[in-house]
DNA sequence: CGCATCGTTGATCAAGCTCAAGCCGCGTGG
DNA sequence: CCACGCGGCTTGAGCTTGATCAACGATGCG
């Protein structure tokens, strides 16, 4: 950990959990942070462990992830650049209720709890800030926990691609739209299915020259065509009239 | 709508939201809130409206439900006394993105945004206390979803049960712990299965003596028993030697 | 009494999980 | 530079869980 660069204030004040905050304000917060180092493959902090810090991300993939007993992985959250890990649980001293990997090198701000909490009191900017970013990540949770109980896995594939797709580009890059250090099992982790079907979705949809499929990587070429697979309905024999209502 | 009555303030005062604000404070949150009366089968709000109110539920019973393109209901979570409604998507001005419905007649503290935006700003230690409300629910949610991606259906049912039972008894009564005002259909949309399922699962339980099921209701004899089985781990022919490990 | 809502149970069937076997590509060390 | 091994990926065969459909029973309410 070494004490922030002031060059850095620059990239701080662009964090929307910032937004909204005096030059003052910024100051002290900026004061109040280290900046960590995390190089792929480990972790920001595991599953268990006492919640004693929170962090921005500035740079890097990091995957948010609970095991259960049995040893089975689930994925939450992607997180990148800009994204806030682990705001919900610094606030309440409990544990971590789940680990954050770094999946390529990272660097992020880090600041302790009892700053943040201390933080927040003094300025409510900020706990309204992220209780917003918290209300985000809220709601896409439902969604996935909608679609787990409701859709297909195809449908449900379908969808963490272009959810992917979209929070990690950002939108603008060309077509193909690449995602990559995404292995099958992140996928199946994050749709509550298996590698294998994972790979045979795949390899269905690089026939049909919907993406190319590669190691730890895909590129999508027709997303539109994701987005009418995510959302076809049809519990029913094939040639379905398209449904009467 | 009618202005809170004097008497109204202790039970405010109780609030887990309210801890730790000063009376003055207090007394300007009661000012800004009005009561409201919502008759069983009647809704608080619609999945798709316009978020304006958030509530904090006094008495009653509150199904939260989102409801997907194909008709299908899931149910994200049943509130009892105390708890708050619709904090989180009151602060950004978008659509409720889920339906609430009082199962039994309710009698709730309602604030509008603006108001309850404002009152943050002036007193930041609610905000966190929201915060802290919104994280419980937000860990609750993210177990749901793990145990949906990773455990069988009769696990999950278990689960829900010793849920129910832990919020809305708040622990204290008899055995058998009785759950009323529960349909199977409720059950199956909170486990992510079918009515015909939970049904079948049910009757195996009452022929166990695990439990008594009548309509709309639950008594739980054995929540031991329930306990082993939501832990239950048996991927495996039956008969299996417990687990080497 | 009749209707609506809720619940039960059997039969059937398919989506997707599991297991097994093998391929590919890359990085490492001999 | 090659070979080896590991991590990731693919594909087939078989099987299980739990969804679906259908029919009927029970309960309560107006």
């Amino acid at each position: 950990m070494t004490p922030t660069p002031d060059s850095d204030l620059q990239l701080l004040t662009q964090a929307a959990l910032f937004d909204g905050l005096t030059e003052a304000q910024l100051h002290t917060i900026q004061q109040h942070a280290t900046l960590v180092r995390v190089p792929r493959r480990t972790f920001f902090f595991h599953q268990g462990e006492a919640a004693t810090t929170f962090y921005l991300l500035r740079e890097g993939q990091v995957r948010l992830s609970q095991i259960n007993p049995e040893g089975k992985q689930v994925i939450i959250h992607l997180f990148g650049p800009g994204d806030v890990l682990a705001v919900i649980v610094v606030l309440s001293n409990a544990p971590y209720p789940l680990s954050a990997e770094a999946i390529t090198d990272c660097v992020a701000w880090a600041w302790n709890r009892e700053t943040a909490v201390h933080l927040m009191e003094q300025c409510p900017r900020l706990a309204i800030n992220g209780m917003d970013m918290v209300a985000g990540r809220f709601l896409e949770l439902q969604n996935r926990y909608r679609e787990l109980s409701t859709e297909r896995v195809e449908q449900r594939v379908a969808r963490a691609l272009i959810r992917l797709i979209h929070q990690r580009n950002g939108y603008q890059e060309q077509k193909p739209y690449p995602l990559l250090s995404l292995t099958r099992q992140d996928l199946a982790e994050m749709t509550g299915t298996t590698l294998y079907t994972v790979s045979r979705i795949c390899s269905s949809w690089e026939q049909q020259g919907l993406l190319e499929a590669g190691r730890e990587q895909l590129h999508i070429h027709k997303l539109e065509e994701l987005t009418t697979i995510a959302d076809d309905l049809r519990p029913s024999p094939p040639n379905f009239p398209p449904r009467p209502n």
